[in-house]
DNA sequence: CGACTATTTGATAAGGATCAACAATTGTGG
DNA sequence: CCACAATTGTTGATCCTTATCAAATAGTCG
């Protein structure tokens, strides 16, 4: 059955007991999206979670003047809203599919007996959530200390590593990554590509020299 | 018994069946600090989870080049390290006492074990991990598009909401939880006084006109 | 009192946001 | 298939915020 082979490959099922997987893959359903489709929206209601089985998903959070903040791009396996099934209160949180996409999907209500009972499942939410933290509070002091640049080749190299190279975002997606504008985005690029470290179309970015990148992110997490 | 009477007041443990706490509270010891004492440093191992049990402790983080983002403030009932326990990996947070405190520690084995073997444990604690998630975030975006003014009203508003007025923080604290430097809290701090919103004294700041700073810190926690 | 820590204010410089205009590429409907 | 719309990339000029450096004042504690 393919679901099982989803949640064995998923972050949140994996290595875990047949007879609890089984029961679990029973109560999941799939769900096709498309490319631009918000998977779920701020302050809507939750009634099922949510993982990604096939595509790319954006998961980013906004304020009220309209500012977004990328917060994870989930790929194959990764949860999409692991906080909200435990949590009554609405959630600022954004998904929208970057293109098309599969989402397999279990009633809240299945997905929380699964878990509470599950020490294994549970110990992985709280690493999974732990590292969110880390990540954000390590971007606060990006955001604190580090110039537009830096930041930007700390962004690309933790995509690099995730998704390999070509990247496939654009300067306004890598804005909302690296926390400032399209421009500054586009002005840094051109400073890497001049040093022959990336290489870059429209919605493309190429990484020529990763070696070059790394001293700046080997520590720490990011998306 | 004391000890009881602590976990009936933590967070975690709060509303809890009486004899799992009895046993819980069985395996908990108070340990006091002293102003500046440190509770635990980066990348030290964990064996033990803690709250605070009396006083106040500052959690932050540190970048390799110094930069401190203090990110919680913990009083009476609040969990230090809740990430710690079911994470094998070294974290990258600090804590350290700002006044005389009294530390509740229970062994890390302990800990989990009835925190794993309690769905409503097990909520708690992932609600609180998604509200610093939420928290977090809400600073990121604050980074991005909110000068430091606002980012010092907001602040203060969330520190007053949670200890009152006066509230005891230098300006360089402050600069810690706002993310800039002590000179511009000053500056920005001159600015209140002279709107006779705030007063403040050396390493005290009274809130004369909450209502003023209300409008900036309504939605989102911090702190 | 002396050492230390915190506050205050000024001058300067730089990073980057903002505004604007335009070019290049992709997508769409007739 | 072409014309037009929409998106993405590119560059320049300007201005504002705030970091940084510096120096002086004022509390606090042993």
């Amino acid at each position: 059955m393919q679901i099982s082979a989803i949640l064995e490959n998923s972050i949140v099922f994996s290595r875990l007991d047949k007879t609890i997987l089984a029961k679990t893959a029973k109560k999941t359903r799939l769900r096709t999206v498309e490319k631009g489709e918000y998977i779920f929206r701020e302050q809507e209601e939750c009634d099922h979670f949510l993982m990604v089985a096939k595509g790319l998903v954006k998961v980013y959070v906004t304020s009220s003047s309209g500012a977004r903040m990328t917060y994870l791009i989930a790929r194959e396996g990764e949860p999409l809203n692991l906080i909200a099934p435990f949590d009554a209160s609405p959630r600022p949180t954004v998904a929208r599919a970057m293109g098309d996409a599969v989402i397999a999907q279990m009633p809240k209500e299945d997905f929380l007996n699964a878990a509470l009972s599950s020490p294994q499942i549970m110990s992985t939410v709280v690493a999974i959530l732990g590292r969110a933290i880390d990540s954000a509070n390590s971007r606060i002091i990006d955001m604190m200390e580090k110039k537009v640049d830096e930041r930007l080749f700390r962004a690309l190299f933790s995509l690099y590593r995730k998704f390999g190279s070509p990247l496939n975002f654009t300067s306004h997606e890598l804005a909302g990554l690296v926390g400032t504008t399209t421009e500054s985005i586009l002005r840094s690029m051109g400073r890497l590509k001049k040093q022959s470290i990336i290489d870059s179309s429209r919605g493309r970015v190429e990484i020529k020299d990763p070696k070059a990148l790394e001293k700046y992110g080997i520590d720490s997490l990011w998306i």
